[in-house]
RNA sequence: GGUGAUGUAGCUCAGCUGGUUAGAGCACAGGAUUCAUAAUCCUGGGGUCGAGGGUUCAAGUCCCUCUUUCACCA
């Protein structure tokens, strides 16, 4: 029977390039697609870029460009990558579309009409520089359990506890710096906390991994607990996104639009090849709708997707699959370690994108558990596998059919043959199953069975006893079926070198059906090698290219809006390893702290303030420093920082510079100047 | 802190509902082979299955405690 389904990879986020930790999610989905495709059933994959919220507007201001602009020049990158890592969506499109305005629209006014929609007016942090209302990763300041500074508006990286933005302590806006002030505001919510049965029910009816099912019962509770609270679905202006349809001023929050755009982009493609949308979202509908998403996002792909797909009269997902995360070399990626490697510089210099599918594959089994790119593993299981193994079967056959047969074949016929058509219903459950892991095992087993059957029929003895050719015949002709049969089992892996096998073979495109079809007297084309060693230099190169990127502060590298945090973390841990310095080293900076005693800004520069700095000596130092970005020269007036006293004096354009003030930045914004705890003294030594 | 996962040979991983001397690939050692961009085949060494306790005729597999690593806590 033909099935008729729908497959979406997780959105990612405008904000950053791809890397190889998103690239497990577009290999495994595109893995699975394909084999559902080769099964001959109707599948459209489709994706899209996410594009909306506060990360992206405030992003595209510092790079002084418009939103739109941004995303734009985000989204072609995007389909380059994916392009080039053979993820083949048949539709990759932008959560700011027409289509995904009116769908969200839509959807709105359905669960509004259903009485999910309610208003509730909260108090919010509101940056009175920037005239908006910070969200809480964008409000920094003193945990209010444990007292550490500048913690995030929603938790305590030291301490670990969670609280409210307006718990924190000397609250200060990430964005300006400036003091934020509470005030009022009107919002939206999505009363999740009446979808509990609902989501209890869906949960747990096969539509999650059992472990995912079990996380979500953590979340739901049980009957009666009302675990869940209603969920916050707009956001004040300015906001890049789409303003509700009935509330002039409101945005919807990026996550209430983003899996939203999953049905926008497929709608774009319905457009374009003529499909009938709503047999694919209507509430009854027989067709199948998959995600693949990372476990990080559970919460909204299992939680508030389904209800609002539920209340909305539309059809629910059939099932999501979460993945695990990317660790390289058993840790976390690390941009010092060189490990933060973006799907750009894989290419640059590893260049096949096949050997990153078959490793990835290798190791994907469908759970949630996180894998692990170990760098040397990856090389030599590569090798070995795929040259060594798989394509060295054709490689030492094919010649005897080229030289002694004119490259023609006869009919296969032989034991090894009959037990590789008979994996193909292990294999292709794997396969359906995501595991993917035990599909590659059993196909190199098989692999290992063909060049042993090669190894004991020994065809280069047979070569040299002409009376001997139809047995070289035979064996070389049977040799080069099994390579066929591991080529489709292969295909959803490796389509590239599927390809060039079809037009070695002389076949067209082998599907799953293939396997019971076997090659017969065919004509070949000659042998040329399919796929070349992978050198450990290649991937030595990318981590050092990789490590030069982070020294030279280079352009925002991929995030999305929740990786941005576990991205965070990793940094902070990252940094207290890498290369020492001595104590002696150190004691080199004079480091002090100073008192600004006035800031203007500087007729002439665009990113100067000029600063005078006392230090405790007669006259304050005269400093010109780069955060005219960041900070009102009013607000910094009075405030305690830290600068280098002994740092040479520069003249500049403006003046002579006497120090330089100490700043805090990356691509995920900044700078942020440093100060000192409350009691620290003007000239006090910083060591 | 709470919750869910996780820890099996040097490395990467299999081990289903508990049942013979714990498996694979890579790496390593010895042998064979030379068709294949040193690939291939055969043989072998190597693990008190994170630690401790318990249930059972029998536990890597179930229960408890501790511990490692990861994630989530909207």
């Amino acid at each position: 029977m033909t099935r008729k389904i729908l497959v979406t990879s997780a959105l990612p986020y405008a904000n950053g390039s791809i890397h190889l930790g998103h690239l497990v999610e577009y290999i495994q989905t595109d893995i699975w697609v394909r084999f559902q495709k080769m099964q001959g059933h109707t599948v459209h994959y489709v994706c899209a870029d996410d594009t909306h919220g506060t990360p992206i507007m405030l992003r595209a201001e510092k790079e002084g460009m418009t939103p739109e602009a941004l995303i734009e020049k985000v989204h072609a990158e995007h389909s380059q990558d994916f392009a080039e890592f053979l993820v083949q969506f048949d539709n990759y499109y932008s959560t700011n579309s027409e289509e995904n305005r009116q769908l969200s629209g839509n959807i709105y006014r359905a669960l509004k009409a259903n009485g999910k929609i309610a208003t509730k007016t909260i108090e919010q942090y509101f940056d009175p520089v920037k005239s908006m209302f910070l969200p809480d990763r964008f409000i920094k300041g003193e945990c209010p359990k444990c007292h550490a500074k500048d913690q995030y508006g929603d938790n305590c990286e030291v301490c670990g506890s969670t609280y409210s933005p307006t718990d924190l302590l000397n609250p200060y806006s990430a964005v300006s710096g400036a003091t934020p002030v509470r005030k009022e505001t009107e919002h939206y919510f999505f009363k999740l906390s009446e979808c509990a049965d609902f989501l209890r029910d869906w949960t747990r009816s096969g539509t999650l991994q059992a472990e995912a099912a079990n996380k979500m019962s953590e979340w739901v509770g049980e009957t009666g607990e009302n675990k869940l609270s209603d969920w916050d679905i707009s956001r004040d202006a300015p906001y890049f996104g789409f303003e509700i349809p009935d509330a002039p001023g409101k945005y919807f929050y990026v996550w209430l639009d983003a899996p939203i755009g999953y049905m926008a982009s497929f709608k774009n493609l319905c457009s374009k090849v003529g499909l009938d949308f709503d047999e694919y979202w209507k509430k009854d509908s027989s067709t199948e709708l998959y995600h693949f998403i990372g476990k990080d996002i559970l919460y909204f792909h299992a939680l508030f997707w389904p209800a609002t797909l539920e209340y909305s009269g539309h059809r629910t997902p059939t099932q999501v699959f979460a993945h695990g995360f990317l660790t390289v070399n058993g840790e976390k990626m690390s941009k010092s370690r060189g490990t933060f490697i973006t799907a750009r510089s894989y290419l640059e210099h590893v260049k096949n994108p096949e050997y990153l599918r078959y490793y990835y594959a290798a190791k994907l089994n469908g759970s949630m558990e996180d894998i692990d790119l170990n760098l040397e593993d990856f090389v030599a299981r590569v090798n070995s596998d795929l040259v060594g193994k798989y394509i060295n079967i054709a490689s030492r056959t094919a010649g005897f059919i080229a030289k002694k047969f004119d490259n023609k074949l006869i009919a296969a016929q032989h034991a090894v043959i009959d037990e590789m058509r008979a994996a193909a219903p292990a294999i292709a459950e794997a396969f359906a199953a995501r595991d993917f892991a035990r599909a590659l095992r059993e196909i190199m087993k098989l692999t290992d069975a063909a060049n042993a059957y090669v190894a004991e029929a020994a065809p280069w003895v047979v070569a040299k006893d002409d009376t001997k050719a139809a047995e070289l015949h035979a064996i070389c002709s049977n040799a080069l079926e099994m390579f066929r049969l591991l080529t489709i089992y292969l295909k959803p892996v490796l389509p590239n070198i599927a390809a060039a096998v079809e037009a070695f073979l002389n076949v067209p495109p082998l599907t799953w059906a293939d396997v019971t079809q076997g090659l017969g007297a065919q004509t070949i084309q000659a042998y040329s090698h399919m796929v070349t060693r992978l050198e450990g230099k290649q991937i030595e190169a990318m981590v050092e290219a990789n490590k030069e990127n982070l020294q030279a502060a280079a352009p925002a590298k991929g995030e999305n809006k929740v990786d941005a945090k576990a991205e965070t973390k990793a940094e902070v841990k990252s940094s207290e390893e890498g290369d020492y310095i001595s104590i002696d080293d150190f004691t080199k900076v004079d480091l002090r702290i100073a008192k600004i005693v006035s800031a203007e800004h500087v007729e002439g520069a665009e990113k100067l303030l000029k600063l005078l700095l006392d230090i405790g000596e007669e006259k304050p130092r005269q400093v010109f420093a780069g955060i005219k970005s960041a900070y009102d020269p009013a607000a910094l007036v009075g405030r305690l920082t830290v600068m280098v006293a002994n740092l040479a004096p520069r003249k500049m354009k403006f003046g002579m510079s006497e120090g330089m003030v100490l700043a805090a930045s990356d691509e995920r914004g900044g700078p942020y100047i440093l100060s000192p705890d409350s009691g620290a003294q003007a000239g006090m030594r910083v060591k």
